[in-house]
DNA sequence: CACGATGATGTCACTCGATGACATCAGGGC
DNA sequence: GCCCTGATGTCATCGAGTGACATCATCGTG
């Protein structure tokens, strides 16, 4: 076969993700993504569902990696703890590329439907983890509390580790703020 | 004056609740809630700023008394127990029409758009009250885990409380889940 | 090599959400 | 009676998103 072309989806995601930066997101018309992929506008509908999606595609392998990380945790592991391991997986695969990820967010919290999308993903990822607590036997308010507890560390961490100042890995500051939210909520 | 008329952002609110619930969210068109309402479409959207926010425009209401509650709360209070007060007052404005709330839930969770639109709604809480609490000397992260953690209590009671078979307050939930959470992340 | 199947893309037409510009109309104060 | 103001209607337009159909390249098979 040819040498190596990056696929139709890999140049949209890519002139997207430019274009957002450039003008910002409302200001950047599906065609011009499509135009700057080499593409027409109705190709582009047919790798992403909509004008949002092109930024959040990586969310359903997060998933998929955070539920087996969960997976893998002995059962007798109380719930929380339980969360902990996958959120040290999550920082692998969100923690990667600091400044791809300060782009990607400077383009997200400046839209407000952008802040929306990113929620969802973070509330799925949320709902499937408590679904897979309750089948190892955590109770049904204790499984959603845990995996939303879990939710929010991530959400608070990685806010922190995407600001210009911080240096650490996104994983240390996770266990930081998990022991924070213990000590906050420990009676 | 004339006898009491409701005005036409009460008759478009009730109009859209009643489609939504009829034929669903998508299949409604904003050109069928005005023509119930009996106004225009762009009368509509004078009204709401989106075919969405007709469901959530109370969510501002229910910030500013969220606020209050929490500034009536003695400064010296730990972080989670502020929220927890604030959480009553939440309870009380959000946890009135039963049958109202069901309604207006089982529309919401029928549609991903809707979804996203009251994760962001509750979010924008969230970010308010920690910032409130920062000005109280909350640490910073303390002040977002604190704040969304109780954001989480009540999602969480409120899911639950919407749930058919479900009798007790709203308050009363809260309060359980509240004490659940703290169960699972003290040490 | 020709052929037909398959998948990705382009083209066209259309619906609907959303917004700006301008006209209209009713009620209140002078 | 007149004017101001606020709420609404009308019209035009843009852009997201979708369905239907045509086209084209690739590839396995006879």
């Amino acid at each position: 076969m040819a040498r190596w072309e990056p696929g139709a989806g890999d140049r949209l995601r890519e002139a997207a993700l430019s274009l957002y930066l450039e003008r910002g997101f409302e200001q950047t018309m599906v065609a011009d993504i499509a135009g700057r992929a080499g593409v027409t506008a109705r190709t582009f509908f047919r790798h992403f569902a909509d004008k949002r999606e092109v930024l959040f595609d990586g969310a359903s392998e997060l998933e998929k990696k955070s539920l087996a990380a969960l997976d893998a945790v002995p059962a007798p592991t109380p719930a929380l703890d339980a969360v902990a391991a996958v959120l040290d997986t999550v920082a692998q695969v969100a923690g990667g590329d600091r400044e791809l990820a300060r782009k990607r967010q400077a383009v997200i919290m400046a839209n407000a439907d952008l802040r929306e999308r990113e929620l969802i993903k973070l509330t799925s990822l949320s709902t499937a983890l408590a679904e897979r607590l309750r089948r190892r036997g955590v109770g049904d308010i204790e499984a959603s509390l845990a995996a939303e507890t879990g939710i929010v560390v991530f959400r608070v961490a990685f806010s922190r580790w995407v600001t210009a100042a911080e240096v650490r890995d996104l994983r240390d500051i996770i266990r930081e703020t998990l022991s924070r939210l213990r000590n906050l909520a420990g009676r």
